[in-house]
RNA sequence: GGAGAGGUGGCCGAGUGGUCGAAGGCAGCUGCCUGCUAAGCAGUUGUAGGGGUAAAACUCUACCGAGGGUUCGAAUCCCUCCCUCUCCGCCA
C-alpha cells in the first residue's frame, strides 16, 4: 500500500512512476475521494468538538439542577448529524482503502523500464553450462525412467500439476531442504521458523495477495483460511502490528513450507514435468530492515540464495526484472533463472525482491528509532533460496548421465547417505 | 463439541454513565540532590487522523480485544464476533 499523503502531494510523479509497470493508473479518482474525506472529516471533527464540550455544559447544569431540556433538543440534532457524517466518512474512507489496497507498489528508480520479460537485464552470469555428447533429456523423462518421479500415478490422487518423488527421489527432495536450511542458519545467520501453512484473510492482504488475486489461492472451504502461497505470507505476517525495536534489526528468518497455487491463467504452460506444480516445496528467505538498508540487504539476500546453486554446481544468472514484469508488491526484483539443459535455456528458481514499506503499511509493522523518534514502517524483502521441485529438475538435468543415471552433486551427498549417484539399480533408495 | 473465567497504556493493575487518554505501581526519559553504588524529590513518557508550520510549537478528533446499538454524553449499559485461560469430551 502507498502512503496517502505521498500520493496526495506527488500526484503526477507517482502516476507516472505507476505507468512504468504498464496498463494506465489512473489516481484522479483516488484525488477526488481523498479531497471529499478531508472536506467531511473536518466538518464532523468541528461538530464532535462542539458536542463535547456542550457534554460538559450540560453535565455542569444538571448539578446546579438547572433545565437542559432545550439544549439536549439541540444536541440531538447535532448527534444525528454526526452519525450521518460519521457514515460518509467511512464510506470514503472504505472507498480509499479499495483503490490503495489495489494500487501496485512504485519501482525502484534503479529497475530497468521495460513491458515483458524480454526486457529485463541480466546482472551476472554465475557457473559453465555442462556440454553433453548426447542429447540431454528433461528432468520428467529422467525421473521416470529412474522410478523417482511419478506423474501419472499423482493424477490419479489429484489431478494434473502433482507428483509423487519415490525413493531417492524423495530423499533428494528432502535432503535439498535440509541442505539449504542448514546453509541459511549456520552460514547465513537466518532464525528458522516452521509456520502454519494455513494463514487468514489478513495475512494474504498484509502481503498483497488480497484484494486482487484471490483467484490464485486455494481457499479453505466454509473457513476463511487460505492455503498459503509461498512462506512470505506467515513470515512476513509474524510481526504484524508490532513495533519492533531499532536493535532487532535486521531481522533474518528461513523457512521451509509447501506452497499452494492454482496457476490460473497458465493453461498450457510448463504441462510436464515439476516445474509448474499446485504444490510445490519451497526454502525462503524473509528479511525485515531499516530503510535506509533495504537495498543493501536485498543485494545480500540475493547472495544468500545464489549460495545454494554455487554450492551444488548449477550454472545460473541473474537478472533485474523491467518495471512490465514486476510483481504487485515489489519495488525491485532480482529473478534467479537456473539453466535447464533438457529445455536449453534459463528457468526462475528463485525470486527476491523489496518490497520497501508496501508491505509494512498493508500489515502495520513498525520500528521505534532509537533517537526516541516517531515509529517509522520497516521494509521487508523476500526470496526463494530455493525453489525446491525446481532445483530437484535442475540437478536431474544438468548432473544427467547418457545411460540415464543422475550424479549426486558432491555437497548434497553428506544428506543422502553418501550417495553418489541415482541409477536404475539402486532406485529402490 | 459442552461448562466457566477473562481481554484496559511498554508491563502490572484500578476504574460500572459525565473534565478518563484513563488512578496507583513498575520500567523509561529529563532535571535537582547525595563524594561512588543505592535511595530520595520534581517533571515527563502512547498510536492514528484532520487543521496548522519551512519544520516545530500549537490545536481538534478518534482509540480501553473488534464491529454495531442505547444516550446530550460510554472504558463503563445492550447485541454480535474474535482471542486467551481453566475443567470435561474427542484426537495425531
Amino acid at each position: 500500500m502507498l502512503d496517502t499523503k505521498f500520493l496526495r502531494e506527488n500526484l503526477e510523479a507517482a502516476e507516472k512512476r505507476l505507468a512504468l509497470r504498464g496498463g494506465s493508473i489512473s489516481l484522479s479518482e483516488f484525488k477526488t475521494i481523498e479531497e471529499e474525506r478531508r472536506k467531511l472529516i473536518a466538518e464532523v471533527e468541528a461538530l464532535k468538538a462542539k458536542r463535547n464540550t456542550e457534554s460538559l455544559e450540560i453535565a455542569r447544569l444538571k448539578k446546579e439542577n438547572k433545565d437542559v431540556s432545550k439544549i439536549l433538543t439541540e444536541m440531538q440534532q447535532i448527534s444525528s448529524q454526526i452519525k450521518e457524517l460519521d457514515d460518509k466518512v467511512k464510506g470514503e474512507e472504505e472507498a480509499l482503502e479499495k483503490i490503495l489496497l489495489n494500487l501496485p507498489n512504485i519501482p525502484h528508480s534503479s529497475v530497468p523500464a521495460g513491458k515483458t520479460s524480454e526486457d529485463n537485464v541480466e546482472v551476472r552470469k554465475v557457473g559453465d553450462i555442462p556440454e553433453f555428447a548426447f542429447k540431454p533429456r528433461e528432468h520428467s523423462e529422467t525421473g521416470e525412467m529412474l522410478g523417482i518421479l511419478d506423474f501419472e500415478r499423482a493424477g490419479k490422487l489429484s489431478g494434473a500439476r502433482f507428483a509423487i518423488y519415490k525413493g531417492f527421489g524423495a530423499l533428494l527432495e528432502r535432503a535439498l531442504i535440509n541442505f539449504m536450511l542448514d546453509i541459511h542458519t549456520r552460514e547465513n545467520r537466518y532464525t528458522e521458523l516452521l509456520p502454519p501453512f494455513m494463514v487468514t484473510r489478513a495475512c494474504m492482504t498484509g502481503t498483497g495477495q488480497l484484494p486482487k488475486f484471490e483467484e490464485d489461492l486455494f481457499k479453505i472451504d466454509g473457513w476463511d483460511h487460505f492455503l498459503i502461497p509461498t512462506a512470505e505470507v506467515p513470515v512476513t505476517n509474524m510481526h504484524r502490528d508490532e513495533i519492533l525495536k531499532e536493535d532487532e534489526l535486521p531481522i533474518y528468518y528461513t523457512a521451509y513450507t509447501p506452497c499452494f497455487r492454482k496457476e490460473a491463467g497458465s493453461y498450457g504452460k510448463d504441462v510436464k514435468g515439476l516445474i509448474r506444480q499446485h504444490q510445490f516445496n519451497k526454502v525462503e528467505l524473509v528479511k525485515f530492515s531499516k530503510p535506509e538498508t533495504s537495498y543493501d540487504e536485498l543485494e545480500g539476500l540475493t547472495r544468500d540464495a545464489e549460495k545454494i546453486l554455487q554450492r551444488l554446481g548449477l550454472p545460473y544468472r541473474v537478472v533485474v526484472l523491467c518495471t512490465g514484469d514486476m510483481g504487485f508488491a515489489s519495488a525491485k526484483t532480482y529473478d534467479i533463472e537456473v539453466w535447464l539443459p533438457g529445455q536449453g535455456k534459463y528457468r526462475e528458481i528463485s525470486s527476491c525482491s523489496n518490497f520497501e514499506d508496501f508491505q509494512a503499511r498493508r500489515a502495520n509493522i513498525k520500528y521505534k528509532p532509537k533517537d526516541g523518534g516517531k515509529p517509522r514502517f520497516v521494509h521487508t524483502l523476500n526470496g526463494s533460496g530455493l525453489a525446491v521441485g525446481r532445483t530437484v529438475v535442475a540437478i536431474l538435468e544438468n548432473y544427467q548421465q547418457e545411460d540415464g543415471s543422475v550424479v549426486i552433486p558432491e555437497a548434497l551427498r553428506p544428506y543422502m547417505r553418501g550417495l553418489e549417484k541415482i541409477q536404475k539399480s539402486n532406485m529402490k533408495g
